[in-house]
RNA sequence: GGGUUUGUGGUCUAGUUGGUUAUGACACCUCCUUGACAUGGAGGAGGUCGGCAGUUCAAAUCUGCCCAAACCCA
């Protein structure tokens, strides 16, 4: 074989493969698939970043091993289009709001640029080689995706289990987004605010002080509190207070809830501030006074103040209760305010007609217990995180570009009935259709009004491991493997979780596979402000897709932060080169009939190579299997820098260039195999190198990635510890020279080793590696033999010897060498006085270190490894 | 404030049930063009395994406390 190109160039293979690969089938799974990933359809930015090359990547490692194994895999791969940022960018682009246009008109420009998004992430995906199956892709703005969404939807608000509900009740509230968003979506950040502490005039009695971050909420004032166990207040219970500005009057309750120690002791309670008064507010049955407006801004229930904006009012009504003498001092407070994730708009709570979801945190639980969560304490975020929902997930959102919710509104004004559609309706949005029934059962009302609302995009992602499985068409199972960043568990996981329970009655997944985030080469997150953010293209570009994939591999084990690091990426490019190398190499000593070869006469270096790698693809298999990416690929790249590179390819040489035919070949077809199984352990991790490797190779037919695991039974424990030994002799002679400054190939005039295994072993690729003579020797050799040391063997001295295991050990190297080393050779057993006592230890139990020492004036040099002594000769 | 996770040579990282000399990579120093590879080879220096206490004959590993960081939650 002489057509292998000397060097390996990533910028020409890769692109080629990855071409070859989009023309073929290789990534399509036939019939029903054995394994199925349900991949996190991502929200397409536009920009595929690290963290994402991460998750998918590990994916990709997966899905490619799986199909070694020979099952059939399904990678498919979604987009999870709908939503505000989307909306906003849309706004921005065209230069208008989304009413001044159409709903349809407006929701086609989303979908537009939507896929203009798409495009660019698909690109990126394809670069660094992920082998989704394209033909499973689907989008979640599709309308036989979102189909799916509403038929979910009408299942969960019609079955007997009725999960969806309408009502009213307080949600969280993005007043720039202008929408309910849900608990998840609330994201709380640090800052400084001002506490005020404002005077209530008493009403018949004295006045109290609250202390309060938010004046803007007086108007909305509908009590105040104090905690029971305050002594300060304990005769005032029940008082009632002017609002100051305001004017109506509110009454002191206790409520164990109060933290005596912030502040004055006392609150005031406001329809809504936070989620603490909506509790107070309910429990002790206080008026409603709702005084925010959609947008943030106040309204008529604030008097002179409505119209202005929260921000504004909290100023002005500040200064006018210091102008009333009211308000008795400020300081500044750290606080945490909940804000909008999506644009960190500081949110409101306002009590809003809305769809919600039940929350049954039983269930959810029992089945996310029958995941495996990899790694497992992944579990515990899901389970914290679930036990401490408050409120059922509010799934309405006023917005547009969303799937609609397939309800009407009876025409009637009177009559309250809400329609909900029947599953043979859908898709549908009602703002455009009218219902299939005729009339109101309640009114016989025949006017609708469709419902405008739309659903939170989690009520689209949430059922993705259901559409992968072809519901509802077929009968729902659960899918093997879902990816995903810790940082979702909140939301995607939880959400997932709860809709198939609720639908299917199933587990979504068998596995949940969680990964970290990628920081930057600085141990930071990334960021463009601080510099050290690297985009995946960045990477290839420097190095190679399949270096990258490397990196991301060894970074950390699944489930830990990894740190993106320029290094990583560099030593997986030199691996790739030192593997072309040792292929380049290979492949001019084979052949068409290499892989035919058949009986070869396998001498002991090859027996070893093939009992390694026989380990080796065991071990490399079973960490696959476990997602333990790091720990496999180090193995595999061990195996083949040290094991085939360093000491096998060395030894072999002389017999590959000189040697007889017989012997020739067996050190072929042990090259062969070893190589052939190499690259296919390499193709999940670097698959355009793997591939370009496999099509070189003999006897290859097709794609590395249609090829199967290596299946390398080959154990010859005997020939692996002569292997070892071999192994060990040629690199302790090689590290001689090296330390003598001779060059590596420098004949010498003969060399003899001593081992347990005597004369019974193989010379010949030895003799050819140190370029001398070599003579298996046994019994011991004829230089001096001076013992240095013991080799006390803790773990049979320590449980027979207890505490008095450190003094035998001391009496043991304070001990005279020679006499330990008589005893034990010739009674088999060592006696000594420790601590004025006589006890006896096993023999094997003291290893007695020797070193044998060259008469002076001779011409040899004695070299010890772990299993002989050598003799060199020069 | 609560929870989860992490802390190993300059940097990143491995270490399964406690057991001799703690893994590898990168960087650093010295030497070497030997018939795959100088993007290579051989050798070397560099660690109180975050700190303190405890359990044990024996702790990077188990327990407690403390310190620091990341994430999640309040």
């Amino acid at each position: 074989m002489t057509d292998v190109p000397d060097s390996y160039d990533p910028e020409q293979v890769e692109p080629k493969w990855q071409e070859e690969w989009r023309g073929s089938e290789i990534y399509n799974p036939e019939g029903e698939p054995d394994y199925v990933i349900d991949t996190p359809p991502p929200y397409p930015t536009g920009q595929l970043h690290l963290g994402h090359a991460l998750g998918w990547s590990y994916m990709d490692f997966a899905a490619r091993f799986h199909r070694l194994l020979g099952e059939e895999v399904l990678f498919p791969q979604g987009w999870d289009c709908h939503g505000l940022p989307t909306e906003v960018k849309v706004e921005e682009e065209e230069n208008i709001h989304r009413t001044d246009v159409p709903r349809e008109e407006f929701r086609d420009l989303c979908v537009e640029y939507t896929e203009r998004r798409i495009d660019g992430m698909k690109e990126t995906m394809q670069s660094l080689g992920f082998s989704q199956d394209w033909e499973a892709e689907y989008r979640t703005m599709d309308a036989d995706y979102w189909e799916k969404t509403q038929r979910s939807f009408v299942e969960m608000a019609d079955g007997e289990d009725d999960y969806v509900y309408r009502d009213e009740h307080p949600v969280n509230w993005c007043p720039r987004c202008e929408t309910a968003i849900a608990d998840a979506e609330v994201e709380n950040i640090d800052r400084e605010g001002t506490l005020h502490y404002i005077t209530f005039p008493g009403v018949d009695n004295d006045d109290i002080q609250i202390a309060t971050t938010r004046p803007e909420l007086l108007a909305a004032c509908v009590g105040m509190a104090v905690s029971p166990d305050d002594e300060r207040y304990e005769d005032r219970i029940g008082d009632t207070f002017e609002v100051p500005l305001f004017g109506q009057e509110v009454e002191l309750i206790a409520d164990d809830d109060v933290d005596g120690d912030f502040g004055t002791g006392a609150v005031m309670i406001c329809t809504f501030g936070d989620k603490q008064d909506v509790d107070w507010w309910a429990e002790h049955d206080l008026d409603l006074r709702p005084v925010f407006t959609e947008d943030g801004h106040l309204n008529h229930l604030a008097g002179d103040y409505e119209g202005l904006k929260i921000e504004e009012a909290k100023g002005l009504i500040a200064d006018d209760l210091e102008a009333e003498g009211l308000l008795e001092d400020t300081e500044p407070t750290d606080q945490s305010v909940g804000a909008c994730w999506r644009c960190d708009t500081p949110i409101e709570i306002l009590s809003k007609e809305q769809w919600f979801v039940e929350v049954r945190q039983d269930e959810i639980l029992e089945k996310a217990e029958q995941v495996e969560w990899i790694p497992d304490h992944m579990y515990d975020r899901l389970e914290d995180w679930t036990e401490g929902m408050e409120w059922d997930w509010v799934i309405s959102r006023q917005r547009v570009f969303a799937t609609p919710i397939p309800a009407w509104f009876c025409g009637n004004d009177d009559c309250e009935y809400v329609h909900v559609a029947e599953i043979g309706e859908l898709p549908l949005d009602p703002t455009e259709t009218d219902p299939e029934i005729d009339a109101c059962p309640e009114c016989g009302g025949e006017d609708w009004e469709g419902e405008t609302d739309v659903m939170d995009t989690w009520m689209d992602s949430s059922i993705s491991p259901m559409h992968v499985q072809g519901w509802p068409d077929e009968e729902f199972t659960p899918t093997t493997l879902r990816e995903q960043g810790h940082d979702i568990i909140r939301t995607w996981a939880f959400y997932t979780l709860l809709r198939v329970t609720a639908l299917e009655d199933e587990i979504p997944w068998e596995e949940s596979l969680v990964n970290g985030m990628v920081f930057g080469d600085d141990g930071h997150k990334m960021s463009k402000s601080r510099g050290n953010a690297v985009g995946p293209e960045e990477a290839i570009e420097e190095y190679s897709a399949d270096s990258v994939r490397q990196a991301l591999a060894l970074g950390g084990q699944p489930g830990s932060d990894i740190q993106f690091q320029w290094k990583e990426v560099k030593s997986a490019s030199r691996f790739l080169t030192k593997f072309w190398n040792i292929f380049q190499f290979s492949a001019d000593h084979f052949d068409e009939d290499t892989p035919e070869i058949d009986a070869p006469a396998y001498r002991d270096a090859d027996k070893w190579i093939l009992t390694k790698l026989s380990r080796t693809a065991d071990a490399v298999e079973e960490d696959m299997a476990e997602y333990r990416f790091d720990a496999a690929l180090r193995k595999l790249r061990e195996f083949v820098w040290n094991d085939l590179a360093d000491d096998y390819l060395e030894l072999v040489k002389g017999r590959l260039y000189e040697g007889r035919p017989g012997e020739r070949d067996a050190a072929r077809k042990a090259l062969y195999t070893a190589v052939s199984a190499s690259v296919r352990m390499l193709a999940p991790f670097s698959p355009h190198f793997a591939d370009e490797v496999y099509h070189y190779l003999p006897g290859t037919e097709g794609s590395v990635h249609a090829a199967s695991w290596p299946d390398v039974e080959f154990a010859d424990e005997e020939a692996a510890e002569k292997g070892d030994l071999i192994a060990e002799v040629a690199s302790e002679i090689r590290a001689w020279k090296s330390d003598e400054g001779m060059a590596l190939n420098a004949d010498l005039d003969r060399v003899e080793i001593y081992s347990e295994y005597g004369r019974e072993w193989d010379t010949y690729d030895l003799s050819e590696a140190v370029n001398a003579p070599v003579y298996p020797e046994a019994g011991e050799p004829n230089v001096e033999l001076v013992p240095v040391g013991i080799d006390p063997d803790h773990s049979q001295i320590g449980p027979q010897f207890r505490d008095k295991a450190g003094q035998v050990i001391g009496a043991l190297e304070s001990a005279d060498l020679t006499q330990l080393k008589n005893q034990k050779e010739i009674e088999g057993e060592i006696s000594l006085t420790v601590d004025g006592e006589e006890v006896t230890i096993e023999g094997d139990a003291v290893g007695i270190e020797e070193e044998y020492r060259a008469e002076s004036g001779e011409e040899v040099e004695v070299l010890e490894t772990d299993r002989a002594t050598v003799l060199v000769f020069p």
